[in-house]
RNA sequence: GGGGCCGUGGUGUAGCCGGUUUAGCACACCUGCCUGUCACGCAGGAGAUCGCGAGUUCGAAUCUCGUCGGUCCCGCCA
């Protein structure tokens, strides 16, 4: 790079204090002003933008040289700043007092014609953006976040480093582990055959770190999972992962939150309230039928079975009912009835029954009710006069739960939030659960976590009603973690083993490094992860990780960019010992 | 695997419901003019077989079906 037009300084820093020094700044072209006589370039780099004058009888060479720019160029300048003159300073940007009159100019490398505009923050084609994801990069939404989740990494690293966390690395290439989410699988070449697998998180190795002493480990770690996207879901995606020894789990609520408190603190400069409110899993089922409630809405679920399987209307016949409340909605539309109605079937609801809170109720089974029936109604649902009721009938629990998605779309659609970031700890989470599909009892959180101690004299009578030392961290109503205290009695871990089905020779040879880490002494330890990309998205105010990802990929996991996932050459198959069955592919 | 929405010059969109237009507009691009703009302005120009395929029709960007891609959701995600 020419020495002479070496930075001094970035473009966005400088102001009206700066005024009569001599700078060289580097940056791209945001912007060009022709007047003819007189010409204006708006320079920009991370830092922002200032404004550029090119001025013939200043420097006639510059001024030539500058009637070539284009957007997008990348140009240095040698000039001056200066006071704008009276009258033209822009109020709408930081550096609009000032201008820098140029004096020497150098274009250091030129664009060719964009495929979207840089300089405006218009919605573009997505997949366009990530093709392009480089000049994508360039516009200040995205500098933005990327600024933000480089913030947020180094709180995290200095706030668990002044607690004691040692940051650990563990490997990417890791064994295949029965369970959980599918396998991204990678193929060894020395063991023709065999197959590493990319880790779904370092839970493992994060336990056989407390086995090793390390008391106290985190990790800003990558993990995949080779499962359908979502607006929150990428293949590979960023977990802030930790774990302690000789803690119990309110040793790991209060070094989160003050973790959460610091990121919010630090980043955004906002002071979160300390302790976060926590709520059983049974409680979140019952209100709000989810384990992750958005608790910024007070919208909450009724159970009004025991009322409405009363009354001769089918629907509810032999059901389970569940109401919520739109308060002071009751004069809705028809049109806003028949919308309301497609977007429940399309949560899974059969049908959406309404009830109007008028004089006179209104509704497809207001006929059905007397008054004694609406009065308990009305009590249970804490409603009244000017409300709208909805109502979801379904199998037990069926009913809760598409309520429960169909409660956010309610949210969306009437009311405002009462708060900006509503945090929640969930606990008491059930050890295990069972898988309908593939009729046997599975672990909720993961086959680790140990059972609470008073409950563990019903492990195998009653296994569906073991609690276990589990949380999750809930902000707004996604999930930005989960974590539990594990077991470090290789017994007990056995014994949950073989409730899930899995015998000890199986255990040995699927865990049995674990297992056997175990047995040589553990310290009692747990621990948590917690999703770096959702809590940057929630705190940018983004609906999708995608924004907070510099390469992420699309829904059916491609990368526009690089156009991964790709044909391999033939000679690098052969050598992993590995050929492509090509009716599959077909 | 399933459902909803979207696909029109490089980009963003109008037109699509109720079929017949020279497919309109803005930004970007090209040529020229312009000394205080900041979404600079003015004059002119080039650029689109309307994602792809089939069907209905005298006639399809527009209606139907299929397909591809994007996105949101359900399933899936210990």
């Amino acid at each position: 790079m020419n020495k002479e037009f070496k930075r001094t300084e970035y473009c966005g820093e400088l102001n009206i204090d700066d005024v009569g020094r001599q700078v060289v700044l580097n940056g791209w072209v945001n912007r060009r002003r022709d007047h003819g006589g007189l010409i204006f370039v708006d320079l920009r780099d991370r830092t922002g933008i200032v404004q550029l004058v090119f001025d013939p009888k200043h420097n006639n060479d510059s001024f030539e040289l500058a009637q070539q720019l284009k957007n997008e160029w990348v140009i240095g300048i040698k000039g001056k700043i200066n006071k704008r003159p009276e009258g033209s300073e822009n109020l709408k940007i930081p550096t609009g007092e000032i201008e820098i009159l140029v004096d020497k100019l150098t274009v250091f490398s030129r664009s060719n014609i964009l495929p979207f505009n840089v300089n405006e923050e218009e919605d573009v084609d997505e997949y366009t953006r990530l093709r392009y994801r480089f000049l994508d990069l360039r516009r200040p939404r995205l500098q933005k976040n990327i600024e933000l989740r480089h913030r947020v990494s180094q709180i995290v690293r200095k706030y668990l480093s002044d607690s004691g966390f040692w940051e650990v690395e563990t490997p990417m290439l890791t064994r295949s582990t029965p369970e959980g989410a599918r396998d991204y699988l990678v193929p060894s070449r020395v063991h023709k055959g065999k197959f590493y697998a990319l880790p779904q998180s370092p839970q493992l190795f994060k336990q056989m770190l407390m086995v090793s002493g390390i008391d106290r480990y985190f990790q800003i770690a990558r993990c995949f999972r080779d499962e359908d996207l979502r607006a929150d879901r990428q293949p590979e995606f960023t977990q802030i992962d930790l774990e302690a020894s000789f803690i119990d789990e309110e040793d790991i609520f209060s070094i989160v939150e003050g973790l959460m408190y610091s990121i919010f603190k630090g980043a955004l400069d906002i002071e979160l309230t300390l302790p976060f409110p926590r709520m059983s899993y049974r409680e979140a089922y019952t209100r709000f039928g989810t384990d992750r409630p958005d608790i910024r809405y007070d919208t909450e679920l009724y159970d009004v079975s025991d009322v409405l399987n009363k009354i001769s209307f089918p629907p509810f016949q032999d059901k389970e009912v569940i109401a919520i409340r739109v308060s002071s909605r009751g004069n809705i539309t028809r049109k806003g009835i028949d919308e309301l109605t497609d977007s429940a079937r399309a949560l899974g609801a059969k049908g959406l029954a309404w009830l109007s809170l008028q004089d006179e109720p209104r509704g497809p089974f207001s006929k059905f009710l007397n008054g004694h029936i609406l009065d308990r109604l009305k009590t249970i649902t804490n409603s009244d006069k000017g409300d709208l009721l909805l109502f979801i009938a379904d199998e037990p629990g069926i009913a809760r739960v598409t309520m429960g998605r169909f409660r956010l779309e309610i949210n969306r659609r009437f009311f405002q939030p009462n708060t900006q970031y509503a945090f929640l700890w969930i606990v008491d989470f059930p050890l295990f659960s069972f898988n309908k599909d593939e009729n046997r009892i599975e672990a909720e959180h993961h086959p680790f976590t140990s059972p609470k101690d008073e409950d563990i004299y019903l492990l195998e009578t009653e296994p569906l009603k073991v609690r276990a030392n589990a949380y999750d961290l809930v902000l707004n109503g996604v999930e930005l973690g989960s974590g539990s205290i594990r077991n470090s009695d290789p017994e007990m871990q056995k014994r949950v083993f073989s409730i899930l089905g899995i015998d000890e020779a199986d255990a040995y040879k699927k865990f049995g490094f674990l297992l056997e880490a175990l047995s040589y002494g553990a310290p009692p330890h747990g621990g948590m992860a917690l999703g770096l990309d959702r809590i940057v998205a929630i705190m940018a105010g983004e609906e999708s990780i995608r924004e907070v990802l510099a390469f992420p990929k699309t829904q059916n996991a491609f990368c526009p960019l690089t156009e991964a996932p790709s044909d391999v050459d033939e000679n690098q198959l052969k050598e992993l010992g590995i050929s492509i069955r090509k009716e599959e592919v077909l």
